[in-house]
RNA sequence: GCCGGAGUGGUGGAAUGGUAUACACGAGGGACUUAAAAUCCCUUGCCUUCACGGGCUUACGGGUUCGAGUCCCGUCUCCGGUACCA
C-alpha cells in the first residue's frame, strides 16, 4: 500500500458524493448557467452494455469541466419509462409493467452510479409517474384547446376562436389545417348551434384533433405506429408487418409548425446531417396548384399540384391516385370494369409490396378527359398507384418529357412524349428534368427560359382563376394515439359521442389497473378492460393512450423544477435555465423525438409558457459502439454411400444420426476455403493437414457407426461445408477461445471435437455487428469496472475514437489507459509508497508540459474532441515520468485537468493534497499562461527553389527581414546553392524560408 | 436515384496549409521470475541494402501553392439517411 486501487477509491467517492449531495444544483446562482442534457434512456431489462454510456461519459466530462470553469451546471437524468417492451413482457407474464419498469430502473441507477456520473439525482423524472404525466396530459389539453391562427402565425387559445365565431362567424378566419373539413357559418348561425354542433364545428381547428386517418396498423403489436416507427413495411420494434388502415385517430397538428420548424434549424448548432434529415422530413416544396376542367362537365375540375408549372404544355395526361374522390364520377361506363379491378388490386397490395415493387408500371384509363388550362387541349385522365392520395391534391399533371416516372408510364401505355424545350435530347431513352434551354411547342412561353416562363404562367393562371402558387409539405400531422396499456391515458371523455377534455383540476388521469394487458374480446384497446373507466362516474374515457414520444417531448423542462405540483415548471426556473446548452444523444432520434420536442416547445412558446426560441441549442450525436462478434466454425457432414449406385458415382445421403460437432480453428477453415477457391498452391500444406484432421475425426465416428449398424450400407462421413456460430465473447481472449469454458457454456458443445492451430490454440473468426444479446457479443461494463475501474472505462471509451463516430468495441485496448492511471498515480506515490511531492519550483520544461496540457485539454473539450485529450494525458504523464517530476506545482493543477475524465482518482489525490474531501468538483480550472509555451528558438525549413534542403534555427522573436538577412549572409548558399547567388529570399512568417537562385 | 459523411500502418486513431503515421493496442525481442501473472526496456508504415544509406507512402487521377492528408476539380469505394413527394 498504497498502490492504485480503483475498486476502493471509486466506491469510497461514489458513497461520499451520494451522502453529501455533491452534485445538487440550485436554481439560483451568481454563476452563469449551463444546461447539459443526456437523452434519457428507456430502462430495458437487459441493462447497460459498454456502448450505452459513451454519450453519458462525454456529457459528464463537459459537465465537470464547465463546473471547473465557473458555471452553475444543470445535469440531470431520468427515465423514459413508458413503452412497449415492458408491456409485451406483461402480456407474456402477467407482471404489471410498473413493477418490471421499477426493477429495471434500479439496475440502471446502480449501473450509472458505478460509472461516477455527476447527475443531480434529486431532479430525476420518470415519464410513467403520475406526478409527471399529469403535466404531459396538461400539455395535451392545451393543444386540444388551441388552434393555429395563420394571420398571427401562432397558436392561440380556442376561446379566441369561438369569440370570433360569435362576433362574425367563420368568415375571414385563416387557420392551419384542411379547410375542407370545416363548416362555413355566420355569427347568427353560430349562436343557434347546440353545444354539440359548436364542438363539432371547432374540432377541425384544434391542434389535437380526432379524425379518420390512414394509419400504419400493426396487427402483430395491436396498435398503430408512426411513420418513423416503421422500417421497410415492418415495425421497428418486433419486426411485424404493418398495413394501411383507415381509423379514427387522435392527431397533433404539427404541420401548422412545418415552416417554423424548418426556419428554426438555421440558427441551431446541430450536426448538418440531423438538420438535413429534418429538412427532408418536413419536405417543403414550392410550386403551384393548377385546375384542369373536366371535358364535357360543367362543374367537375381536377386540381393538380406541380413544382414545374413551366412544363404544363408538355402535360399530355393527368394521373389520379386510386383513392381520389372524383374517380367514381369520372369513370366512363366502358372503363368501369377495368377501373374497379385496378382499385381492388391496389387495395390488396400492402404498403410493403408497393415499396418493394416501385419499378413496375401500373395504371388504368378512366375514359374521361380534362382540358389543359393553357391551351384547351384534351388530356386523358388515368389512375395509378404511384400517385399518393396524401400528398398535394392526390392528382398530378404528367409531363413525360420532363419527369422520369411520367416518362415510363407514357412509354408503357404508348402515350405521346412531345418535347417542350430546345435543350431536350434523347427522349427516346429517358425524360429530361433539367431546366435548361428555351421552350418550344409551348404557346405563350415559347422561347423563354425557366425563370421567365414560370413567372409568366403563374401570373396567367392566377388571372384566369385556374391556378395559384402554393407551398406544400411532405410532413403529415402526427398520429397521437396508441391502442396500448402502458402509456399516458389521453385526458378525454365522451358525452353523446362528442369528445371533451377533462378539467385541469381533475388531472392526473391515472392509468387504471386491469386484469390482462391485451385488447378486449371486442377488439378494443386494453383500457377497455378497466371497470369504472368513466369520467364523473358516467362518461366513458378515451381508450387509447399516448405514444412513446409524448413524455419525452418536454422532460427537459421538468428537470428544471421536477417537484412543482402547481405548474409544469415554474416561471422563475424556466427563465433561469432557458434552453438546453448541450444535448447529447443518438442520431436515430433525428426525425422523431427531436422534431416533436421542438414542436411542443414552439407551441408552449406561443402560449407564453416558455421563453427561448428553441429547446436545444447545441446537439451532439455520439456514435454507436459496435460489438465485435466471435465465431467458431462448425464442420458440416454428409454420408457417402458405398457400393454401386444407379448413377454410377458416389451418392450422398442424409445423416442417419446426429453428427458429431466438429469445430475448426480459423486459419484451417480459411485454408480449406482457399483450397476450394482454387488457391490451393498458396495454402496447400495447411489445407492438406486440415483435411486430414477432419478425416481422422470423421473416420472414427463412421467406423463406430458402421460397427454398430452392420446392416447399413454406408461408408463414411464426408466434409461438406462450414457453418459459423457465434461464440460468447466472454469466452474469448484476443480471438483465442477458452476451449474448456466453451465446452461448459452449452450442452451441445460438451463433446465437441476441436481442430486446433498447430500451436494448440483455437482461433475464432470475427465480425463487427451491433451489440446484442443474441449475437453473444455484449460486453458488460460492470465486469470491466471490477477489473480496471470506472475511471479506466471512462477514459477508454473516450480514447476509442472521435465521439461521433461508429466504432467497434475492443476490450484489449483498455489495458493501455489502465497503465496510464497507474503511472499517473506513481507520479504522486513514487514506488507506490505514500504521497511524496516536493515543493520545489517547477522548471521551464515542466511548466511547458503542464501548460500545453492546460491549453490543449481546454480546446479539446470545447470542441468535443475527447479522444485527443486522453492521448495528451498519456504523453504528459510519460514526459513528467521521464523528467522525474514529483512537484506539487505541476501535479496539483494536473489533477484538476484530469478530474472530468477520471473523477474518482482525482478526488482521492485532491484530498491527499490537503484539500477538503469532495471539493475538486467545484474547484477552479487552472489558469493557462501562454508565456510558458513560448519557444526560445524556432526551426525553419529552408528551401532552394522550393525544395527543402535543411532546417535552420532562428531566434523565436526574429522578424522576417532579420531572417532574410541572416540567410543571405550565411554560408548556406555556398554549401547548397551550387555556388549561385540568391536572387530572392522568401520568408513565410514563422514557417518557411525559400531561397530562389 | 437523391441528400449527408468518411477513406491515413496489422488495428483504434493523431496532425492551425509547414518534419505524416503522435498516443494506444497488437506483434516481435529482452530483463526480472523455478514458472506464470504483473512490471520494466528495445524494435515495429512499405520497398531496398550485410550495413551506412536510398526510394516510396495519407483510396485513385489531375490542379492551386515554395510547400497539400488538409484547399479545388474529376473518379472509385464504404457508411448513414431517404425514396414513386409530382
Amino acid at each position: 500500500m498504497p498502490a492504485y486501487r480503483p475498486e476502493e477509491i471509486e466506491k469510497k467517492w461514489q458513497a461520499h458524493w451520494k451522502a453529501h449531495s455533491t452534485f445538487r444544483t440550485e436554481n439560483h446562482s451568481d454563476k452563469p448557467k449551463y444546461y447539459v442534457l443526456d437523452m434519457f434512456p428507456y430502462p430495458s431489462g437487459a441493462g447497460l452494455h459498454v456502448g450505452h454510456p459513451l454519450g453519458y461519459i462525454a456529457s459528464d466530462i463537459v459537465t465537470r469541466y464547465k463546473r471547473l470553469r465557473g458555471f452553475n451546471v444543470l445535469h440531470p437524468m431520468g427515465f423514459d419509462s413508458f413503452g412497449l417492451p415492458a408491456e409485451q413482457y406483461a402480456i407474456q407474464t402477467g407482471q404489471h409493467p410498473a413493477l418490471t419498469t421499477e426493477k429495471n430502473i434500479e439496475t440502471y441507477v446502480q449501473q450509472l452510479s458505478s460509472l461516477g456520473f455527476s447527475y443531480d439525482w434529486s431532479r430525476e423524472v420518470r415519464t410513467s409517474d403520475a406526478s409527471y404525466y399529469k403535466w404531459t396530459q396538461w400539455i395535451f389539453l392545451k393543444l386540444f384547446n388551441s388552434w393555429y391562427n395563420l394571420d398571427t402565425d401562432r397558436a392561440e387559445p380556442l376561446t379566441e376562436l369561438t369569440a370570433r365565431f360569435a362576433a362574425s362567424g367563420s368568415e375571414g378566419i385563416r387557420a392551419a389545417g384542411d379547410d375542407g373539413d370545416r363548416l362555413s357559418f355566420s355569427a347568427g348561425q353560430w349562436a343557434l348551434f347546440s353545444e354539440k354542433q359548436k364542438l363539432a364545428a371547432v374540432l377541425p381547428y384544434r391542434l389535437a384533433y380526432q379524425q379518420d386517418t390512414y394509419v400504419n396498423w400493426c396487427p402483430g403489436l395491436g396498435t398503430v405506429l408512426s411513420n418513423d416507427e416503421v422500417k421497410d413495411g415492418l415495425s421497428e420494434r418486433g419486426g411485424f408487418p404493418v398495413e394501411r388502415r383507415l381509423m379514427p385517430q387522435w392527431n397533433l397538428r404539427i404541420t401548422a409548425y412545418a415552416d417554423r420548424l424548418l426556419q428554426g434549424l438555421d440558427q441551431l448548432d446541430w450536426p448538418d446531417a440531423v438538420k438535413e434529415m429534418q429538412r427532408n422530413w418536413i419536405g417543403k416544396s414550392i410550386g403551384a396548384e393548377v385546375t384542369f376542367p373536366v371535358q364535357g362537365s360543367e362543374n367537375a375540375q381536377i386540381k393538380v399540384y406541380t413544382t414545374r408549372v413551366d412544363t404544363i404544355y408538355g402535360a399530355t395526361f393527368l394521373v389520379l391516385a386510386p383513392e381520389h374522390e372524383l374517380v367514381d364520377e369520372l369513370t366512363t361506363p366502358g372503363q368501369r370494369a377495368a377501373v374497379d379491378e385496378y382499385i381492388a388490386a391496389t387495395k390488396r397490395r400492402s404498403e410493403r409490396d408497393r415499396m418493394t415493387d416501385v419499378k413496375a408500371v401500373s395504371g388504368v384509363f378512366t375514359g374521361a378527359y380534362a382540358l389543359n388550362p393553357v391551351n384547351g387541349a384534351p388530356v386523358p385522365i388515368w389512375l395509378a398507384d404511384y400517385v399518393l392520395a396524401g400528398y398535394g391534391t392526390g392528382a398530378v399533371m404528367a409531363v413525360p418529357s420532363g419527369d422520369q416516372r411520367d416518362y415510363l408510364f407514357a412509354k408503357h401505355f404508348n402515350l405521346p412524349i412531345p418535347a417542350i424545350s430546345d435543350a431536350q435530347q434523347g427522349l427516346d431513352q429517358q425524360a429530361d428534368p433539367t431546366k435548361e434551354g428555351h421552350y418550344i411547342n409551348s404557346g405563350i412561353i415559347n422561347g423563354l427560359t425557366y425563370k421567365e416562363a414560370t413567372q409568366k404562367l403563374i401570373a396567367f393562371l392566377e388571372e384566369k382563376g385556374l391556378g395559384k402558387g402554393k407551398v406544400n409539405f411532405r410532413q403529415r400531422d402526427a398520429i397521437f394515439g396508441r391502442q396500448r396499456y402502458w402509456g399516458e391515458p389521453i385526458p378525454i371523455y365522451y358525452k353523446d359521442g362528442t369528445a371533451y377534455g377533462i378539467a385541469e383540476s381533475d388531472l392526473p388521469l391515472v392509468l387504471p389497473e386491469i386484469d390482462e394487458y391485451k385488447p378486449t374480446e371486442t377488439g378494443e384497446p386494453p383500457l377497455g378492460r378497466a371497470s369504472d373507466w368513466l369520467y364523473k362516474g358516467k362518461y366513458p374515457y378515451e381508450l387509447s393512450t399516448m405514444p412513446g414520444w409524448a413524455g419525452s417531448s418536454w422532460y427537459y423542462l421538468r428537470y428544471m423544477d421536477p417537484t412543482n405540483e402547481a405548474r409544469f415548471v415554474s416561471e422563475e426556473a424556466e427563465q433561469y435555465w432557458g434552453s438546453v446548452d448541450l444535448y447529447m444523444g443518438g442520431a436515430e432520434h433525428a426525425t422523431g423525438h427531436l422534431l416533436y420536442a421542438r414542436f411542443w416547445y414552439l407551441f408552449l412558446k406561443d402560449l407564453g409558457l416558455v421563453s427561448s426560441g428553441e429547446p436545444f441549442q447545441k446537439l451532439i450525436n455520439q456514435g454507436m459502439i459496435l460489438g465485435r462478434s466471435n465465431f467458431v466454425y462448425r464442420v458440416n457432414m454428409r454420408w457417402v454411400q458405398t457400393g454401386p449406385t444407379t448413377a454410377g458415382h458416389e451418392a450422398f445421403e442424409p445423416l442417419p444420426f446426429s453428427p458429431p460437432v466438429i469445430l475448426i480453428s480459423k486459419s484451417k477453415k480459411d485454408a480449406i476455403d482457399a483450397a476450394q477457391g482454387m488457391a490451393f498452391e498458396h495454402t496447400g500444406e495447411l489445407a492438406k493437414s486440415a483435411y486430414q484432421q477432419i478425416g481422422a475425426v470423421t473416420k472414427r465416428y463412421s467406423d463406430q457407426f458402421n460397427a454398430n449398424h452392420p446392416e447399413a450400407d454406408l461408408a463414411a462421413l464426408d466434409f461438406e461445408s462450414f457453418t459459423p456460430l457465434h461464440a460468447d465473447v466472454n469466452l474469448v481472449d484476443n480471438d483465442i477461445l477458452d476451449v474448456e469454458a466453451f465446452k461448459n457454456w452449452r450442452e451441445e458443445y460438451a463433446d465437441a471435437e476441436f481442430i486446433l492451430e498447430d500451436n494448440g490454440t483455437y482461433i475464432c473468426g470475427t465480425e463487427v455487428e451491433k451489440m446484442s444479446k443474441s449475437k453473444y457479443n455484449v460486453v458488460n461494463p460492470n465486469i470491466l469496472i471490477d477489473k480496471y475501474g470506472a475511471d479506466a472505462l471512462r477514459l477508454y471509451e473516450m480514447f476509442l475514437g472521435p465521439l461521433e463516430q461508429y466504432k467497434p468495441w475492443n476490450t484489449n485496448g483498455i489495458s493501455g489507459v489502465g497503465g496510464f492511471l497507474k503511472k499517473f498515480w506513481r507520479l504522486f506515490h513514487p514506488e507506490d509508497g505514500p504521497l511524496a511531492l516536493t515543493d520545489e519550483p517547477a522548471t521551464p520544461a515542466e511548466l511547458k508540459v503542464l501548460h500545453r496540457a492546460i491549453q490543449k485539454v481546454q480546446e479539446d473539450i470545447e470542441k468535443f474532441s475527447f479522444n485527443t485529450s486522453v492521448s495528451l494525458f498519456m504523453i504528459t504523464v510519460n514526459e513528467l515520468t521521464a523528467l522525474k517530476c514529483h512537484k506539487r506545482a505541476i501535479l496539483e493543477p494536473l489533477v484538476l485537468l484530469v478530474s472530468p475524465y477520471a473523477p474518482h482518482l482525482a478526488e482521492e489525490l485532491w484530498q491527499e493534497l490537503g484539500h477538503e474531501a469532495g471539493s475538486i468538483s467545484h474547484a477552479a480550472y487552472p489558469e493557462f499562461r501562454e508565456e510558458f509555451l513560448v519557444e526560445d528558438t524556432v526551426v525553419y525549413p529552408l528551401a532552394i527553389n522550393g525544395k527543402v534542403r535543411e532546417q535552420m534555427q532562428f531566434a523565436a522573436a526574429a522578424t522576417a527581414a532579420e531572417i532574410e538577412a541572416a540567410v543571405l549572409a550565411s554560408d548556406f548558399l555556398a554549401k547548397h546553392g551550387e555556388g549561385k547567388a540568391a536572387k530572392k529570399v522568401i520568408v513565410v512568417p514563422g514557417r518557411m524560408v525559400n531561397v530562389v537562385v
